[in-house]
RNA sequence: GGGAGCGUGGCGCAACUGGCUAGCGCACUGGGUUGUGGUCCCAGGGGUUGCGGGUUCGAGCCCCGUCGCUCCUCCCA
C-alpha cells in the first residue's frame, strides 16, 4: 500500500453512505419541522474566532486545534466546533440587525487533533441547532426537544439525558470558590491532575474518573445549589417545561462541558452502546457568547451531534435504517446489434428518469446476469437478435424471477417501471440491499 | 498527553518451541460450447508478512525503532 489516509480521517464508502444520507435526511426533516433554517459556515477561521470563542484555557483550544499559517502568514484554523461560527455569521451578515431571532441548523466535518479511538476520529461530523436571541426557558425545552425527535425518528431508544445547570458568569466565579473550598481539606490525597485543578479550574475536578478522588467529588456541592435567583428560577422553570412535555432527564450536578461560553442549561444525552465516548450529543445555553465576539449582549442555546458515533450506535443495533437505493433497470446486450441497441435504449431510458446500467468490459451473458444481480438491479432486460427483430422483451424481477412482457419501447419500460415504483419505496429500506 | 494490546493478499483468518516455493475461506477473473443470476464444479490472478534496522546458518514468529489500528485513561461529539 503506497498511501494512506492521514491520521485520524477515514473514508465513508459507498456501502456505509446509505446510512449517512438518511441520518442526514432526518436531520433536516427534524430542523424544518421546528423551524430551523440550515447554515453552511466555511471550514476555515481565523484562529481567534475559536480561542476568544471557546476559550484559551479549555482543551479544544489549547491542545486540539488543526492550525496553521496562510501564505500571508495569518493564523488559520479548521474549525473544530460550529458555534462560534454561527455566531460569526449572525453578527457578520447583521442577521441580528435584521431579525435578532434567529433559528438555524448546520451539518458537517469538524476537526480536532486528538489520539484517535472508537467513536472519536480527528475529522469527525456534528449537525447541531442553535437558537439565538432569547433567554426564553421554554427555547431551552425545545432545543432539548429537537435531540429527542431527531432520536425518536431514527428509533433509537434507551437513551438518557443529564441536565444541570451552571449559572451565569457571575455564579461561575462564586461556585469556583465553593468549590476549591470544598476540596482544600483533601487536595493532597487526590490525583495529580486535580491538584493542578484545583488551581486552575476546580469545576473540571467534577469530570474527574480517578478513583482516589471520587469521594470527595461525590460529596462534593452541586452546581445547582449555588446558582443567583435569576439563573435557579431558570433552572426550575426548564425543568418544569421538560416535565410538561414528558421529557425524562437526569440532575447531573457534575457535569460541566467543556467549553467556556456555556452558562446556565447544559445537556448531555447518553448512550450505553457507546463505551467511554458515550456523549452522543451535548449542549447548552451560551449567554455570553454574542457579546464576547463583539455583537450585542444576545443570549444563545443549541446542541451539536455527532454523526459519526450516532451512525455506530445506529449500525449496533437491528434494522439500522439506512437508504437504499437500488438501479431500478440492467440491460443485457447480445451481440454487436444488441450492445448497440441498449445503448441507445440506455440513453433513452435514463431521458425517461430511469437508472439503468448495462455491461462496459464486454463480458458474457452469464457474467453480465451476475453481475446485475450483484449490484441489486430490480430489473433485468435481455436484449438480443430475437428481441431486437420482434421489438418486444422479457422484464425479469431480479427478487422474484417473475417475467413480464413488454415492448421496446423507453416509453413502454419507463411506463412498466414506474407502475412498480410505489412498491419498490414502501419496501426498499428493508428489502435484501446489495452486496450482503 | 499517560497505560495496554495488535498489524499476514481487498476482507476474515492459519502457519508446531524461529526451519522447505507463506496456506485457507470470502471476494475477484475466466471456463463448464454467446439466451438467463443468487447453488455447484474446474482453472486463474493477487502478499518483498505495515515500514526500517538488528540477532541468527535461517525471522511472519525474537529484539529495537517507527507508522498505524483497537481498548482504557483523558477529553468530548
Amino acid at each position: 500500500m503506497t498511501y494512506e489516509a492521514v491520521r485520524g480521517m477515514r473514508d465513508i464508502l459507498p456501502e456505509e453512505v446509505g446510512c449517512w444520507t438518511l441520518v442526514e435526511e432526518r436531520v433536516r426533516d427534524v430542523a424544518r419541522l421546528y423551524n430551523y433554517r440550515e447554515i453552511r459556515p466555511p471550514i476555515v477561521e481565523h484562529t481567534e474566532l475559536f480561542s476568544r470563542g471557546i476559550g484559551e484555557a479549555t482543551d479544544i483550544v489549547g491542545k486540539e486545534m488543526f492550525t496553521f499559517p496562510d501564505k500571508k502568514g495569518r493564523s488559520l484554523t479548521l474549525r473544530p466546533e460550529a458555534t462560534a461560527s454561527v455566531v460569526r455569521a449572525y453578527l457578520e451578515h447583521g442577521l441580528h440587525v435584521k431579525e435578532p431571532f434567529q433559528k438555524l441548523f448546520y451539518l458537517g466535518p469538524m476537526f480536532r487533533y486528538e489520539k484517535p479511538q472508537k467513536g472519536r476520529s480527528r475529522q469527525f461530523h456534528q449537525y447541531g441547532v442553535e437558537a439565538i436571541g432569547s433567554l426564553d426557558s421554554s427555547l431551552d425545552v425545545e432545543v432539548i426537544e429537537v435531540a429527542w425527535t431527531l432520536m425518536d425518528s431514527l428509533g433509537l431508544g434507551g437513551l438518557s439525558l443529564r441536565l444541570n445547570s451552571i449559572g451565569c458568569a457571575q455564579d461561575h466565579g462564586r461556585y469556583r470558590e465553593v468549590l476549591r473550598a470544598h476540596f482544600a481539606d483533601r487536595i493532597t490525597s487526590m490525583c495529580p491532575d486535580c491538584q493542578r485543578r484545583h488551581k486552575e479550574n476546580p469545576l473540571r475536578i467534577l469530570d474527574c474518573k480517578d478513583a482516589r478522588c471520587q469521594e470527595a467529588i461525590a460529596a462534593a456541592p452541586g452546581s445547582v445549589d449555588h446558582l443567583c435567583e435569576e439563573c435557579a428560577r431558570h433552572f426550575a422553570e426548564v425543568r418544569r417545561l421538560l416535565e410538561h412535555a414528558s421529557l425524562s432527564y437526569r440532575i447531573d450536578g457534575r457535569l460541566v462541558r467543556g467549553l467556556d461560553y456555556y452558562t446556565r442549561t447544559v445537556f448531555e444525552l447518553v448512550s450505553q452502546d457507546l463505551g467511554a465516548q458515550d456523549a452522543l450529543l451535548g449542549g447548552g445555553r451560551y449567554d455570553d457568547l454574542v457579546a464576547k465576539l463583539g455583537g450585542p449582549p444576545t443570549p444563545g442555546v443549541g446542541f451539536a451531534g455527532g454523526m459519526d458515533r450516532l451512525i455506530l450506535v445506529l449500525a449496533e443495533r437491528a434494522n439500522a435504517p439506512c437508504a437504499d437505493e437500488r438501479l431500478n433497470l440492467f440491460l443485457v446486450a447480445l451481440g454487436e446489434k444488441g450492445r448497440a441497441f441498449a445503448l441507445d435504449l440506455t440513453r433513452a431510458l435514463r431521458r425517461e428518469g430511469v437508472s439503468v446500467d448495462l455491461d462496459y468490459r464486454g463480458r458474457p451473458l452469464r457474467k453480465q446476469i451476475a453481475y446485475a444481480d450483484s449490484i441489486g438491479a430490480r430489473l433485468l432486460l435481455v436484449l438480443g437478435e430475437n428481441e431486437i427483430e420482434s421489438a418486444k422483451g422479457r422484464l425479469k424481477e431480479m427478487d422474484s424471477g417473475v417475467e413480464e412482457d413488454v415492448a421496446l419501447t423507453p416509453a413502454a419500460i419507463a411506463d412498466a417501471i414506474s407502475r412498480r415504483r410505489e412498491e419498490w419505496n414502501s419496501s426498499s429500506s428493508q428489502s435484501k440491499s446489495p452486496r450482503t
